[in-house]
DNA sequence: TTTAGCACTTAGGAGCAAACCC
DNA sequence: GGGTTTGCTCCTAAGTGCTAAA
């Protein structure tokens, strides 16, 4: 019924999604425009109109399927690096990991090599800091370095031994940094042989608040209930949020939070209308700003008080490494913010106790000791999964876990396996093309509705969509999941033939729109699909995620449906890198050259983001800039006219004339490439407006692929990962060469 | 064969600290 | 030095996919 309802109403969708990017493809087309519009000297015209926009990016996938008939490209095979359970993987040493073109130095050569690296890019990093310090105030400190205030000038002497310090410290943080991919794989199914941990860190209790602030209801001071006064509080603080306007929100919460009332109360509160949260909202504000204009020793007391947290819960021995965790904090309670249209936003999200957590450690650990006067669910030791905490959430009755942080060995490993997984779908993607494309032939429907699901998984980069409890959740859905009512089939649209029309919401709710030329047996095939059919039914009936796997396991070991995301995001990503860059490019248009590529994957995956804020003001702001320097310029270069003119009919023999005319030149120089700069800047801003470059770089962009490209182009891989991400994935600068290929 | 439970990855937004700029 | 902007981290919701039980 829900669902019948939802569909009928699929303009509802429409008005009720995010008011994100309306269509990616279009807005990639204005995107292009921009692009133009900002870019207006000769040279930075040129290097936009060389680099394909955005939109026009066709996709392995999308080349190669729309091309199926084509002779098959025979691609080199990947290595045999075993991702099946059970079998144990070789040593990195013995691993031709990176195909044959690879160098096969050891890791301990290797290592030995990356640190003498290490040390030559250091100082010339250093060197260029120098230089850079006085010419681009703009440039973006070295993270880890201290600020260094300007009017203070650092002796030479200084300077060089923070430059030592520094990469001491480099130094010390790789030696300490734990080469797990250098190791050997435990048997099948066991994650780790010693974990140890304090627990998890719970959220403080609630503190009632003073007798001064009231809450009323139907005009009249009541004094609240504690476990009552705290669920106010949680929608109080959320009065400035669009979510307490929301009518689910709000008969959600008003109905959870009778239930934390006593009887009294319950049969006085009635109505939510008639409460008045205002002078607990005000409180809430206030603490707010006092926290914001706490002073210097009050703001650095509460810093080392987290940092003791984090010292004594946020790190764990993992057979005898010490690693981070990633979420070592219970969640605290509050009120449910589900996304999108979620049937239970603002339910109350109970608080966890002790009680409720489950610890996994090993028998020989300390095992962590619960706050005073609690005890645990449970204690148990199973080595042959990750987490270290457990509890189940009351929202929808799933489990929460506490685990490692992402630069972590397990995670680690996880993720490299995960690539190389992807890698070998390049191997046989195209005997799986040929073998879908062929079943959309097929006299099964199950096999024809698999092949359409499948095509679209590859061409669109589409997720599997599993099915959905409905009610529990917001109504969204995958490619398995599409429904009728999620596709428009056009014969002819803008001048293409068999257009299929996307309108739908996927993961969080963010709408996918988009409108994809097709082949005809696909579109002939989803016509017979839509037979008799209405909004509501699914479009595709006979099939679900789980028969689909199962199909493409058969097709090649670990192949799921996401893995062709991860794969097409990482190929894409290398081929956009092989044609937009540029080995004679400076680096401020080598990071436009990734950060196109990047946007090209994350157009494709559909990551979106809501608009910043102030994009506009500094939107306006960075033109304002650029306007102002290209005065700058045009005076210097009139400047620069006057000096030459001076130095020929003065004699040029003069030296004074010829310094003056040289240091003219210099500053049109530094004009110019200031400018360039600024523009690139702006055309990059433009173009990210809404679209969001981390997921993908974080989950789907095999980060050898970066690391061998910037070896190529000799950009610092700082330039690209922040510290952070170069922690994630430390596993792949260490062993990427830069022949690598994905 | 279906369903439920479980373990894990993927995702966008909020809030805050650092960087930037006047 | 102080206001503004930017980038990063944290948070936790929302997916995927596997396995075992019904």
């Amino acid at each position: 019924m829900g669902r019948e309802k939802d569909a009928k109403g699929d303009g509802k969708h429409k008005l009720k999604a995010k008011k994100k990017l309306s269509d990616h493809h279009e807005s990639a087309g204005v995107v292009g425009d921009l692009v133009k519009n900002r870019t207006k000297t000769s040279r930075s015209k040129e290097k936009t109109q060389k680099a394909k926009s955005p939109n026009k990016v066709k996709t392995e996938a999308q080349a190669s399927v729309s091309s199926s008939s084509d002779s098959v490209k025979q691609e080199p095979h990947s290595d045999d690096f075993t991702v099946s359970k059970g079998v144990k993987r070789k040593r990195i040493k013995d691993e031709p990991t990176e195909g044959t073109s690879q160098s096969a130095a050891s890791p301990t050569s290797k290592r030995k090599d990356k640190q003498h690296g290490h040390k030559e890019e250091s100082e010339v990093e250093a060197q260029k800091n120098k230089s850079k310090v006085k010419t681009e105030k703009t440039v973006k400190k070295e993270e880890g370095e201290p600020p260094v205030s300007k009017k203070v000038k650092r002796t030479k002497e200084e300077v060089e031994e923070a430059r030592r310090l520094k990469i001491k410290k480099k130094e010390e943080e790789e030696q300490s940094r734990w080469r797990w991919w250098e190791e050997e794989k435990y048997e099948s199914g066991v994650k780790w042989k010693f974990l140890e941990h304090n627990g998890p860190y719970f959220p403080p209790e609630y503190q009632p608040f003073p007798d001064n602030i009231n809450f009323c209801y139907n005009g009249k001071k009541v004094k609240l209930s504690l476990a009552a006064e705290e669920v106010a509080l949680f929608f109080a603080q959320m009065l400035d949020h669009e979510y307490t306007t929301k009518k689910v929100f709000r008969e959600n919460f008003f109905k959870d939070w009778r239930k934390e009332m006593t009887s009294e109360e319950r049969s006085l509160i009635q109505d939510l209308e008639k409460c008045d949260f205002g002078e607990i909202h005000a409180m809430h504000k206030a603490k707010v700003e006092a926290r914001k204009n706490m002073s210097k020793e009050e703001k650095l007391a509460l810093k080392e008080a987290n940092q003791k947290i984090v010292e004594e819960y946020g790190f764990c021995l993992l057979d005898h490494h010490k690693e981070r965790i990633g979420n070592f904090k219970i969640e605290p309670p509050g009120l449910f913010r589900g996304r999108g249209e979620h049937p239970k936003q603002g339910m109350l999200k109970k608080r966890i106790q002790p009680e409720d957590v489950i610890i996994n450690c090993s028998k020989e650990s300390r095992i962590p000791v619960p706050p005073a006067g609690h005890r645990w669910k449970e204690v148990r030791h199973d080595n042959t999964v990750t987490w270290l905490a457990s509890w189940t959430e009351n929202i929808q009755g799933s489990i929460k876990y506490i685990m490692l942080n992402a630069n972590s060995k397990l995670k680690g490993e996880k993720d490299w396996e995960k690539y190389e997984v992807a890698r070998k779908l390049k191997s046989c993607v195209d005997d799986i093309r040929n073998q879908y494309l062929h079943d959309l032939k097929s006299k099964q429907m199950v096999t024809r509705q698999r092949a359409v699901a499948l095509y679209f998984i590859d061409k669109l980069a589409l997720r599997a969509g599993n099915e959905k409890e409905e009610g529990e959740t917001a109504d969204t859905v995958g490619c398995c999941s599409l429904r009728f009512e999620h596709i428009t089939l056009h014969e002819q649209l803008d001048g293409n033939e068999y257009v299929v029309e996307f309108d739908f919401l996927g993961k969080d709710s963010i709408r996918y729109y988009n409108k994809v030329p097709v082949i005809k047996k696909v579109f002939k095939n989803l016509k017979l699909f839509m037979e008799n059919k209405e909004p509501g039914d699914d479009l595709f009936d006979r099939l679900n995620t789980s028969l689909l796997n199962k199909h493409l396991s058969s097709l090649m070991p670990g192949l799921t449906a996401k893995v062709f995301r991860t794969y097409n995001a990482s190929i894409t990503l290398q081929q956009q890198l092989k044609e937009l860059s540029n080995k004679s490019d400076n680096v401020a248009e080598k990071m436009l050259s990734y950060n196109r590529a990047n946007r090209a994957v994350a157009i494709l995956c559909n990551h979106q983001r809501a608009p910043p804020k102030t994009f506009d003001q500094s939107m306006a702001n960075l033109q304002a800039k650029i306007d102002a320097r290209k005065e700058q310029l045009a005076l210097a270069k009139t400047e620069l006219k006057q000096a030459k003119k001076e130095a020929k009919t003065k004699g040029s023999s003069d030296p004074k004339l010829q310094s003056l005319v040289e240091r003219k030149k210099a500053a049109v120089k530094r004009c110019e490439e200031q400018l360039l700069k600024m523009e690139v800047q702006a055309t990059d801003r433009e173009e990210n407006k809404q679209i969001a470059l981390g997921t993908s770089k974080l989950n789907y962009l095999d980060p050898r692929i970066t690391v061998a490209w910037c070896k190529n182009m000799e950009v610092p891989i700082e330039k690209i990962y922040n510290k952070t991400q170069r922690e994630k994935f430390a596993w792949a600068i260490d062993m990427t060469e830069a022949d690598f290929e994905f």
